[in-house]
DNA sequence: TCTGGGGTCCTAGGACCC
DNA sequence: TCTGGGGTCCTAGGACCC
């Protein structure tokens, strides 16, 4: 059996990138994406942005402080950011047809014709991605390559940025020997918390451990399993993701929640947004998942399984709803959060239902607490980051708005830096635009549409 | 004016069944 | 009339990943 050779594609600073990419005006600027709110944090950060420290998941207040006056603050932008992934995606399966996507920016190839392969034969395989990635969308990718997840995953970091890391069987144990704990896939703060009690600082004081002290300190299964990546022991296969086993969608509130009445009106529009996308998944749940977090970060979930599973709504929303615990006796909360799990093909709605749901329940009440992604829906018409268009000028994006002036850049993709213009609030001129137009990829977006 | 949102997997206890 | 053992499902919590 020839040696196998796995890769790990993984985009320079994504988010950010795709930013700069459809702004040409932030090429070079420190670019940090995320929540605005007080509560919100960093989703991505530009190369520009991490100079001063930036980094994602930083509390964005803390992050815009590191970076200064600097500092251009978008919101995340979804839609753009899942049309770029699948492009990156549809150009490295032309070449590597079986691919693990972790994210929306990472994936994990075993390209079959790499079997046997020497590194520099794989070096030049991933050159040619990453220079296709680079011209099909004008995206970059590191790529990392070893003999089994855990190495690769290890080499695209090392790769970083704009880079190609081939990690040969020979480097493999001193490589791993001396890195920090941390860095291996699986070990997080806690456990990283166990093992530095214990003295051990590295993946080779690791590995030295014997089978069963590392089941003792991690767990019988996680222990063991990490401690075979430690010694370099990976034959994990690559595989296509398996359909998801559940949808969810919770809201951070930009301020604590006290009452129940305010639960049972939030549920809503957090229960409609993860029922579209159940829809748009095509199954049915039949297990309701209610996740509150307190204002001190713990988190309670209580969950339902219906006899059946439903795509229904109500029926849905209306067991999330049952399932809220009041404030009063929990405390205030800071987020809440659904999740529909059991997820299996339903062929036809039952004719009846047989969950009981209290008027409350199904109807909702209270008002909207307004969440971090709302959190100015009060204020003014535009904010920092809509994508627009102007009858004359074409598609931009708000770079400045308030005291009823805004300030639009009209540029995309395709045209390179552009002019900026300064309009009222209310210009008639100006709509609202898809911000997918951004990419300028007319041909690809017509594609997914059809 | 600390700490998002969308996931996966593991653990552990209790109910229930044979 | 002091107590098996295995299997599955359900629930709750938590670690970890990007």
């Amino acid at each position: 059996m020839a040696a196998r050779w796995v890769l790990h594609l993984d985009m320079d600073a994504f988010f950010a990138s795709v930013e700069q990419l459809t702004r040409p005006t932030l090429r070079d600027r420190p670019v940090l994406v995320g929540g605005l709110g007080g509560r919100g944090v960093v989703a991505g950060a530009s190369y520009e942005a991490r100079v001063f420290g930036a980094r994602s998941a930083m509390p964005m207040h803390q992050a815009r402080r590191l970076v200064g006056a600097g500092a251009v603050v978008l919101p995340p932008r979804g839609v753009v950011y899942g049309l770029a992934s699948r492009r990156v995606f549809d150009t490295v399966r032309a070449r590597v047809p079986v691919l693990e996507q972790l994210s929306y920016d990472e994936a994990f190839g075993e390209p079959t014709e790499l079997a046997g392969a020497t590194s520099s034969e794989v070096e030049a395989f991933c050159q040619a991605l990453r220079a296709e990635v680079r011209t099909e969308t004008g995206l970059v990718a590191s790529v990392g390559a070893g003999s089994g997840k855990q190495i690769a995953k290890i080499a695209s970091g090392l790769a970083k940025p704009d880079g190609i890391r081939v990690v040969g069987r020979d480097q493999e144990q001193t490589l791993l020997s001396g890195l920090a704990v941390r860095k291996l896939w699986g070990i997080g703060p806690v456990a990283e918390e166990k093992l530095h009690r214990l003295g051990i600082e590295t993946i080779g004081a690791f590995a030295a451990l014997s089978e069963a002290e590392v089941a003792d300190i991690l767990g019988a299964t996680v222990g063991p399993a990490l401690h075979r990546l430690a010694r370099g022991i990976d034959d994990r296969p690559v595989a296509e993701n398996a359909p998801a086993k559940q949808i969810s969608a919770e809201s951070t509130f930009a301020e604590d929640l006290t009452t129940l009445e305010q639960l049972r009106g939030a549920m809503g529009p957090i229960g409609e947004h993860a029922h579209r996308r159940l829809e748009k998944d095509g199954r049915g749940a039949r297990t309701v998942t209610v996740k509150l977090k307190r204002s001190d970060m713990s988190t309670l979930t209580r969950s339902a399984t219906l006899p059946y599973a439903t795509t229904d709504p109500s029926t849905l929303i209306g067991t999330a709803r049952r399932l809220l615990l009041d404030p009063i006796e929990i405390g205030p909360v800071r987020l809440v959060g659904v999740g529909f799990s059991g997820l299996t093909e339903v062929r036809q709605e039952p004719l009846f239902t047989d969950v009981d749901l209290t008027a409350e329940e199904t109807s909702g009440d209270g008002p909207l607490p307004s969440t971090l992604s709302d959190a100015a829906a009060a204020a003014p018409a535009w904010r920092i980051g809509d994508d627009v268009s102007h009858t004359e000028h074409g598609h931009g994006w708000v770079q400045g708005a308030g005291h009823g002036v805004m300030t639009v850049r009209f540029e995309t993709r395709a045209t390179g830096r552009g002019p900026a213009r300064t309009f009222s609030d209310h210009d008639p001129a100006l709509t609202r635009a898809n911000p997918v137009d951004s990419l300028a990829w007319p041909e690809f977006v017509d594609e997914l549409a059809r």
